[in-house]
DNA sequence: TCTGTCAATTGGTATTACCAATTTTGGCGA
DNA sequence: TCGCCAAAATTGGTAATACCAATTGACAGA
C-alpha cells in the first residue's frame, strides 16, 4: 500500500487550468480580447492579484499577451504546430505550398466526417448561421471578407467534430494559407460560374453533416478541395519528392 | 531614416531577465534555495507583487519551484525548453488525451496510406531498416527502447508519405504522447500474447506499404492503433463533447 | 535523546489606492 | 458632415498593507 502525495491546489494554477481549457476548446479563439482582469476576478470570484498571477503565468508561456490599457489577448500563435521558425521558412517554397494544401484536404474529410457523426444541435446552428453569412458575402465581391467568411465555415465544422487536436491544427493551417486563399478566390471571381458551384457544393457539404451522413459529408468535401485546388498546382510533384526523399537517406544512413 | 517602436519595459519582465542570468551564469545552482521573496522585492527596490509575478511566469516556465512557507528553489532540470505552446497545453491536459490519439489514429492512417502510394525505393531501405530495429528492442523488454523504435517506425512511414506538413506534425505527436507510449508498452508487456500480435501488425504494415497498396496499408494502419489505443481509455466521451460545446456556444453568441 | 508545542519565517490571498497607457466619447471648427 | 482634439473612461501595472496557510526551527519536558 503505498500513499501519494497530495499536492495543494494554488487558485491561481486552478484559474490557469481553466482559461487554458477555454482556449483549448475553442471559448476563446487566437487573437480574441479576453474580458478584463477585474471582470474575470469578479466571474472566478478570487482576488484580482490571484487573477493576474495565472494570467502573467499563461503570458509567460505564450499563450495570453497583455497591453496596458488595451487589453488581455489570446496569442494568435496558439494553433502552433506551424509556427516555429522551420516551418515558416518552408513557407516561401510551392512545393510546401501544395503540401499544406493536401494536408488541409485530408483534415477537411475528416473534420466533415467527424462533424456529421457528433454534432450537436447547438453545432447545427453555428453551421448555418456561418452558412449564411458565407453565402451574404457572394453579393458584395470582396475576396477578404469572402475569405473570412470561408474559413469561419470551415471551421465551425472543425469545431462540430469535437476534437481539439483538429480544431486548433486547423486553425493554424488557415493562418498559414489566408493569403493564398485570397488569391484563390480572386481568381476564381474571374470564372462566372463559380458562385453557384461554390454555393451547391457548400449546400451540400452543410446538409450530409446535418443529416449525419459521414461517409457524404466527407465525399462532398472532397469534391469541394478538388474543385477549389484546381488550378493552383503547377509543380511537377512526383520528381520533386523523388530528389527530397534520396536526400533525406543520405542524410540519415 | 525609420524608427522603432520602443516597448516599455515591466518590472516584473526586467526582473525575470535578471534572475535568469543569474541562473544561467551559476549564481544559482539547480535545486538551491532562492532568497525569501521580502528580501529580494528589498534587494530588487521594487514591490513584493511586481517580484511575484515575476517569480511565477520562471515557476510557469519551469525554472524555478516554490513552496508556500518552504521558500522558492531553482528548478533542479533548468534545461527543459519547450518550443510549441499548444503541445505543451494539451500535455497539461488529461481530457483531451483521447483527442490526441484520434487525431494521430488519423494521421496515422492517412501516412500509411500516402507511403503506400509514393515510397521510392530508398523509402522502403529504410522502413525495411526501422523495422529490423523496432523487432530487434522486443527481446530486450525496455519500454523506452521499444517506445523510441516504435515512433522511428512510424515517423519513417510519415517520411515515406512525402508531406513535410504531415511529417512534422507527427513528429509533434510523437514528441507529446512520448512518456503515454512507454506507460502503454509498458502495460502491454504485462499480456503475454501482445509481442507476436505487434510484430504481425507491423509486419503486414509494412507489407502492403511496400507493396504500394494504399487502401491495404490504411486499413491495417487503423487495425494496429485500435489494438493500442485499447484499454487506454476512461471517458465517457460523448457527455463531455457536448458540454463543451454548449459552452463554446453560448460564449460566442 | 526524542517528541511535542509554539514562535518565526515564508509563500499565498485579498483589499485598497494610485499610476500609466490605451480606448472611447463628445464637442468644436472647418 | 467630417475630422481632429481633448477629456473621460477603461484597463493593465505597481505598490502598500493586512492577514491567512504551510513549513521550519527552536526550546522545553519527559
Amino acid at each position: 500500500m503505498s500513499y501519494t502525495r497530495v499536492e495543494p491546489r494554488r487558485i491561481s494554477d486552478v484559474i490557469m487550468q481553466q482559461l487554458e481549457s477555454m482556449i483549448l476548446e475553442g471559448s476563446f479563439k487566437p487573437g480574441q480580447k479576453l474580458p478584463p482582469e477585474r471582470e474575470l476576478a469578479s466571474r472566478f470570484g478570487v482576488s484580482r492579484p490571484s487573477l493576474r498571477e495565472a494570467i502573467q503565468k499563461l503570458a509567460a508561456r505564450g499563450l495570453l499577451v497583455s497591453k496596458q490599457g488595451g487589453g488581455t489577448y489570446v496569442s494568435e500563435q496558439v494553433g502552433s504546430s506551424f509556427s516555429d521558425p522551420l516551418m515558416q521558412l518552408l513557407g516561401g517554397h510551392a512545393e510546401f505550398h501544395y503540401d499544406l494544401l493536401e494536408f488541409r484536404h485530408a483534415l477537411e474529410g475528416l473534420s466533415a466526417y467527424y462533424a456529421a457523426l457528433r454534432s450537436t444541435p447547438a453545432d447545427k446552428q453555428l453551421l448555418q448561421k456561418r452558412f449564411e453569412e458565407l453565402t451574404a458575402t457572394y453579393d458584395a465581391m470582396d475576396p477578404v471578407l469572402e475569405a473570412e467568411a470561408d474559413a469561419a465555415f470551415h471551421l465551425a465544422i472543425a469545431e462540430a467534430a469535437h476534437n481539439v487536436v483538429l480544431l486548433h491544427t486547423m486553425r493554424g493551417l488557415f493562418n498559414l494559407l489566408e493569403k493564398s486563399i485570397v488569391d484563390n478566390l480572386s481568381s476564381l471571381f474571374e470564372r462566372k460560374d463559380s458562385r453557384p458551384i461554390l454555393y451547391q457544393q457548400h449546400k451540400e457539404l452543410l446538409d450530409a453533416i446535418l443529416e449525419g451522413d459521414p461517409e457524404r459529408a466527407q465525399a462532398r468535401s472532397h469534391e469541394h478541395l478538388v474543385y477549389v485546388e484546381d488550378g493552383l498546382l503547377e509543380l511537377s510533384k512526383q520528381e520533386t519528392r523523388v530528389q527530397r526523399a534520396l536526400r533525406r537517406v543520405q542524410t540519415a544512413i
